[in-house]
DNA sequence: CTTGAAGTTAACGTTAACGTAAATGGTAGT
DNA sequence: ACTACCATTTACGTTAACGTTAACTTCAAG
């Protein structure tokens, strides 16, 4: 179990955000007696998750689905389908990322070498 | 040579945001006799990377970084080697994004193969 | 040479994702 | 019980990244 503060130590957030995502219905803590905010382990997993889809340009909408995709312990069989169906196309978008991130860094690193060339003769000459 | 509007249309973009990224100094095309924008091969290629910088979440000012490192033509070898240095800093952060990326599909893929077990066995029963 | 589509600048509007401040309540150590 | 610090809600403020509107100009087709 954490606090609201040692979780935005943790992770170099304020509060204002943390609470902010339990605007959203992103997060859901606990409270305790005196009504403060208590964390689980799944909320600090959450906000992992939560952060990192940030980092890749995701909506905060956005996460919301991804988020309750990994919270979703669906019962019926149709709900199942339709989630996997969901996750998969997720899927493929975050591998069309990979792949594109990649191309990037291709780029950069024949980028770079090139200028690692003009440095060499502009030494050598 | 490229006008405006053929490029908002290539990329689903409008014109209001070709002619902000001009504004931010991200895009300096060319003007016809008119005053009307000419988009070279080269602005072509920069939007190109601005939509894909998009895609990751940089914001406007880091991307308008990396799209200066594509056209920097350095010629002081002290230039090269700050530009080099930028670039391999950059470089750095896309291959922990792509790391991370891989993490996040690999953690997907469990969670599917998990609910797919669980659809199975639901049949069967 | 007119006419409609597409271009121009200037300026104000909007939304997501928080920041910040105020007023107040809870908690832990002495 | 006092102190210092953390927590709470409410509400207004801020910034990036455009959208939208207005008032006009330029281009291309007939």
């Amino acid at each position: 179990m954490f606090k609201i503060s040692e979780l935005a130590n943790e992770f170099s957030i304020s509060t204002r955000t943390i609470r902010y995502y339990e605007e959203l219905h992103l997060l859901t803590p606990a409270r305790t007696d005196g009504n403060q905010r208590m964390y689980s382990k799944g909320d600090h997993v959450k906000l992992q998750l939560i952060l990192r889809g940030k980092r890749y340009g995701f909506t905060l909408e956005e996460i919301k689905e991804m988020v309750q995709l990994f919270e979703l312990d669906p019962s019926g069989v149709k709900q199942l389908e339709r989630t996997i169906t969901f996750g998969e196309k997720r899927l493929n978008e975050i591998t069309i990322r990979i792949n594109e991130l990649s191309q990037l860094k291709n780029e950069m690193e024949n980028l770079l070498l090139e200028f690692r060339e003009r440095v060499k003769k502009g030494e050598k000459t």
